[in-house]
DNA sequence: ATTTTAATGATAATGGTTTTCATTTTCATT
DNA sequence: AATGAAAATGAAAACCATTATCATTAAAAT
């Protein structure tokens, strides 16, 4: 986790305090809601759902702390075709780790997908590491989606 | 290229006549426009080369368009993160044809890269087809984009 | 406790994309 | 060539997810 003013190392030192950051209830909440869901939720989604636990909460605020995670390293931010930003964390109780999504361009559904074989790794990494080499380019992530039909939509 | 209402095969018969479509002044210049290209150009930078050459274009009118042409399978639409689509041939005289993109987070440039190794695309069918199998899905397309920082980045 | 600094939330603004609708253009038919 | 029906266009307004503004509140430091 990035110092808050963008200087020092990256460590992950506790969730916020130690690098600046001030452990809030809001921010409590929503990464709460993160933790307890597999679903790829929208700001608006995220704010609904914090909102039955605490009122108050500001949409604002959900769109802030977002970005902060993004900024943070904990939460990927992703996007899908449908105009809205998703988020989802990096690596949770549910969640499995880093995957892929296959996504439906019928329903818009997202399926999950982690269980890579060995030589997709591997190459993935072969890959990267060519690129890199290539041009010059420092990867950091990568980002792999199929776009298709569901078993649903095939049928209509 | 499907035709217009959606039924039929999807043929590339001629471009636009016999399946419906009108070819005017305006979808010649931006596929023009498109063809002429290898630059990863947004809406708005298609308004502004199409209008030196047809200044009574509407942005409506390239937005329209768009849309068109990638229901029709012609462009591709791309989202690199920076809050406007980007749009690109599927295959024209400039672009080679399929390739996967280095996004770097720094300045927002684009690099296309197309020099698959053999390995690389044979996994990617085999991925393709067991993912199909395994989820039932029926996989028209994908997207692979590597992130992090060019040379020019690095440095900074 | 008090002070300092950061976080919050209501509201307004932004900006890319879509809708609306009257007008114009295209194409098939006289 | 002229006509008429259907499709395409463009100007303006509407949309809507996301950001900025700013006064208020909450959290950590003193």
């Amino acid at each position: 986790m990035p110092w808050k003013d963008g200087t020092g190392p990256p460590w992950l030192h506790g969730k916020f305090k130690g690098c600046g950051y001030r452990m809030t209830m809001p921010r409590q909440i929503i990464l709460d809601v993160l933790s307890g869901t597999t679903e790829h939720l929208s700001a608006e989604d995220i704010y609904h759902k914090v909102h039955s636990a605490y009122p108050s909460i500001g949409l604002t605020t959900v769109y802030r702390t977002l970005e902060l995670l993004v900024h943070a390293g904990l939460i990927h931010k992703f996007d899908f075709g449908d105009g809205r930003a998703r988020y989802e964390l990096v690596e949770g109780s549910q969640n499995t780790g880093h995957h892929h999504h296959l996504v439906c361009t019928g329903c818009g559904g997202i399926i999950d997908y982690a269980d890579f074989i060995d030589q997709e790794i591997e190459l993935l990494k072969k890959t990267e590491k060519g690129l890199s080499k290539k041009y010059n380019f420092k990867i950091t992530n990568h980002l792999i989606q199929f776009y298709g039909l569901c078993a649903k939509c095939q049928k209509q």
